[in-house]
DNA sequence: CATCCGGTCATGTGATCACAAATCCTGGCG
DNA sequence: CGCCAGGATTTGTGATCACATGACCGGATG
């Protein structure tokens, strides 16, 4: 019970097995949990100055969302995907997040434009720092922000939880890129979303969200 | 402690938590909790005769899936959905489920079809007994049946998510519905598995699963 | 008669404990 | 040297309890 001290983000209602997911989250989302290893409860919960019970509602509620693996006994590690498993995902975030750029398009004014190429120079930064957990930050900072355009919190939801399921093996990919180009792709929806173009920016979507798990799995 | 019998399903390994899970998933998803009534993990736990603690899991594991809703003091109720979130619900089904039977399409078999065929007739069945929760469940059955064969578990477990969170709107849905019309799109369905058609086969999908959730938004 | 205030009650949260099962380590046997 | 058995330890599960908070219902007051 020393963490007692506000983190000076949570104004008022910070339930303890919330801010437990929450942390865990964001960090299997941005690939900071190498896939296959193990997590306990009781380690969980001495880390987070709290007993097992918010630790095990933060691993159920994640486990839920396939962020975690559940062995039969219990066990819980984060999952290590099958090439077949990476695929469908891959697949997946194309099918949704074709659909979001598409939606937020019509609600595409300059300053968010603007937006997306502030962020867009950030991940150029990473690039070249060859930070890969601020890469897939910045990243999905940059898809998120676009996509948030679409007034479609559910399918946003679901982009996320995809997110979220290729986290940890994203981590992975990345530390076998072995170039450090700025993302091209993200500039051609940037360039698409100006001109108004759907199926470029369709097309641009989708290439974006492949390319990078196309190597991984082939 | 009522219930104490086993379902005759459960073979050995039944943690209590997952068995409120199942129970409720289920119910959940074949409406047959009506909008916007509140749960009290006491209950839950009493109905099952177990203690808070596994109520409690399977409760945010449900909410985690979208099928219940936690109040911000924590109050849990199976959630009211808005028309502009139905809609997204609608076009979420459209987006997976046309996939879904697309992937599924080269290895539908005549003994599918034949299998798609008998649940139809059930589905017809229901429907001419107005039998709402018989309704929704023979048609999950059929829609599960064909993308059972798509291959693709990640992009199947999103598809029930969705049907988990429609499943106490369907209901209300049935109840406006006054025609006893057997399926329609499910015997375009079918007819295009058997031509080998996936044009006709997106469309026919489309249409199943957008037509009923129409006029409940409309 | 409406409104606001009071207390009582129900409900979620989180800690602790007992228990069972799985895991791991170790020592002995082939 | 490899393998297996057995016990110690770790780990998840579920029950119980104390506590804080929000809901609900009552009556008193304007």
């Amino acid at each position: 019970m020393n963490q007692t001290a506000r983190p000076a983000q949570e104004p008022a209602s910070a339930p303890a097995h919330d801010r437990v997911y929450r942390t865990l989250r964001t960090r299997i989302m941005h690939g900071e949990i190498t896939p296959g290893v193990a997590l306990t409860l009781r380690g969980i919960g001495g880390e987070f100055g709290v007993s097992m019970t918010p630790a095990r509602e933060a691993v159920r509620r994640l486990a839920a969302e396939g962020a975690l693996f559940l062995s039969s006994s219990g066990r819980v590690t984060t999952p290590e995907l099958t090439n077949e498993r990476i695929e469908e995902l891959a697949a997946l975030r194309a099918l949704l997040e074709v659909e979001l750029a598409s939606r937020a398009l019509p609600r595409a004014h300059m300053a968010l434009i603007d937006r997306l190429q502030t962020i867009n120079s950030n991940v150029a930064e990473m690039v070249s720092k060859r930070d890969a957990v601020g890469y897939i930050r910045t990243n999905l900072e940059f898809h998120r922000t676009l996509y948030l355009r679409a007034q479609a919190p559910a399918m946003l939801a679901m982009a996320e939880t995809v997110w979220l399921q290729l986290g940890p093996t994203m981590r992975a990919l990345y530390g076998r890129l072995r170039r450090t180009d700025p993302p091209q792709n993200h500039r051609l929806i940037i360039a698409a979303l100006k001109a108004g173009d759907e199926p470029g920016l369709r097309l641009a979507v989708r290439s974006d969200v492949t390319q990078g798990l196309r190597l991984l799995a082939g």
